[in-house]
DNA sequence: TTGAAAGCGATACCAA
DNA sequence: TTGGTATCGCTTTCAA
């Protein structure tokens, strides 16, 4: 063992000494074929072995003007939401042979630093929700850098990948109405996410359908204490509601839990439902909406691979895509349906 | 609007024209601060605001010799548990300025291709569990690329960190042996995971401290459905067990579901433990055992950037280090505790 | 089929 | 304090 302290990086121009050709065939003997020789091809590849070269991927990337990477942007990976959609992302991404940066934004002051130093990066990004402001999205897109925004409101001229909440929320809607409800309060912020909108906006659409009154909105952040407390506040109050329903399914546990500490019985006093069908939500029995976020990962990754190899080959600008993805009711306990 | 299809970079050489001065000099200007006039600085800055520049990253990092991006490598995100330990190494890592680049292996023929790749990307990476084999581990620490191993086996030469397993299976194997079970068997695949087989062994030691018999060991995958399958099996033999020591949360999800399949009821005729302390852990009362999965990922980013860091400044090689952050008994009402 | 050499876009040393 | 220029490691014409 000599000096540990300098590896001394194996470059190119060792393999080429080694194997007595030039670094351009190294790099051909690497990468093409046909322009190769077997017998040169051979040379090279035993150098590589005996030096074991490996080639350095800044130095590539440079010549080649490309990363051969994508990032992804998330507010959090708390909650198994946002890892479900990276982890479609990055699978799809690594099948496609790029390598994948991630960037939670939440709780960090320096946001739209971060996002901007990490444009520098990849080839292409997605951004999912309210991680970034509008306005950073639009100077990233207008950089030239291909961007594809998840659960989020579309950004003119931006692809946008979806997933159903108006519609679902409906159905979901007529369903308590169904159930003999009538009396709805929606907990969650819309103001603060596209998606907590666009549920609202279904819940009212399918009550007013239902020949119901306006639904009652409580602000409320997405996780189980901040939906605890908004419901015990609201179960406290004169008008209590019999049924809440949640933006998220964290929402509606901690709903569940104002509820059992106030007496009531869940759904007889009180039906609640959330959305994200959670591993929780199935094993407490918690009515909610499934969507199909490994998807919405793999959708987005795959539509940016096309903007990012599409736009070498230069012709008439491909306008925006859009597109949104199937949710599903998923009916159990806490809406008033018999234990199945 | 000019064409459209090649947004042209803006480099460092344009800004030099611009501001009427040396590259050397822009470059400067946008990083030290004593080598420069305020005045030219003022100039450099006019330049990069009007014609928008944006450093180029790969150019950046060639010439440093650095990526500034840590890699982290893990099965896949499925459940919080990585997808917490990733969350909070890159929250550390991007504070320490460093982007942090992902790669999930499970399920793919390539992973040590994938891998390797990875490792031309960084200046260090964290690898989990058993998301690559031991050669590969040992073959990317001899390049001298920092490494850090999380809730794995050490490796020899390695930092690693881990959360208690033994221990805390030992209390919790004290646990139901106060509540009076004596035929415990044990769910999850110790040879898959070296997490798992530290629990097994820690319920081992525990369960022979209170004169109890060997545990039982039944073989499974560490999710729902796996752990179900394995407890019907369980539950339908003959010499049925008081209680189920499952090897994670999930399993022990699909142990219940089993028992109450097999009309068994938890605790009273079967205790049923987990281990992670997932939200639905919480919500179905599952006594099970909570680990610091944010901090592993925060340590372990902390401790590779030393390493990185560290290697400039050539010494003694600094030996290896471990650590093992503490986890905690969470008990509820699975194994027979009364409600609270 | 192969080699020489010109970039790719920054950093940093050496002079001035 | 500034400019000129070598350098980082690779890809890719352009000739041979």
């Amino acid at each position: 063992m000599k000096a540990l302290s300098k590896p001394k990086p194996v470059t190119i121009y060792e393999v080429a000494r080694h194997a007595g050709v030039s670094i351009a065939t190294v790099s051909r003997a690497l990468r093409d074929s046909t322009l190769v020789t077997e017998a040169t091809r051979a040379r090279v590849r035993a150098a590589v072995e005996e030096l074991n070269f490996t080639p350095n991927q800044l130095g590539r990337s440079l010549a080649e003007g490309r990363h051969a990477a994508n990032g992804i942007v998330f507010p959090d990976l708390v909650g198994p939401y946002y890892a479900e959609v990276v982890l479609g992302y990055e699978e799809v991404a690594s099948e496609l042979g790029r390598s994948v940066l991630i960037l939670a934004t939440s709780g960090r002051r320096d946001a739209t630093a971060a996002v901007l130093d990490l444009a520098r990066r990849v080839d292409g990004m997605a951004i999912i929700a309210n991680a970034v402001p509008d306005d950073v999205v639009t100077d990233i897109a207008a950089t030239g850098l291909p961007v594809v925004l998840l659960a989020r409101q579309p950004v003119r001229g931006i692809d946008t990948i979806r997933t159903r909440n108006d519609r679902t929320a409906a159905e979901l809607a007529a369903h308590l109405a169904a159930h003999g409800h009538r009396r709805i309060t929606f907990l969650g912020d819309p103001d603060r996410s596209s998606d907590v909108a666009g549920r609202l906006a279904g819940l009212r659409t399918g009550l007013r359908a239902a020949g119901l009154p306006e639904p009652a909105a409580v602000r409320c952040a997405l996780d189980v204490a901040a939906g605890e407390a908004a419901a015990i506040e609201l179960l406290a109050g004169s008008d209590r509601p019999d049924a809440v329903v949640c933006a998220n399914d964290e929402v509606a546990l901690g709903a569940r839990l104002a509820a059992e500490a106030a007496g009531l019985r869940v759904p007889e006093d009180l039906a609640v439902t959330g959305w994200d069908d959670v591993l929780a939500a199935r094993f407490t029995g918690l009515t909610t909406v499934r969507q199909p976020m490994r998807d919405l990962g793999a959708v987005s990754a795959r539509w940016l691979h096309h903007r990012i190899t599409e736009r070498t080959t230069d012709g008439t600008p491909v306008p925006a895509r859009r597109r949104v993805l199937p949710t599903r009711l998923v009916v159990r306990r806490s809406c008033g349906c018999p234990a199945s």
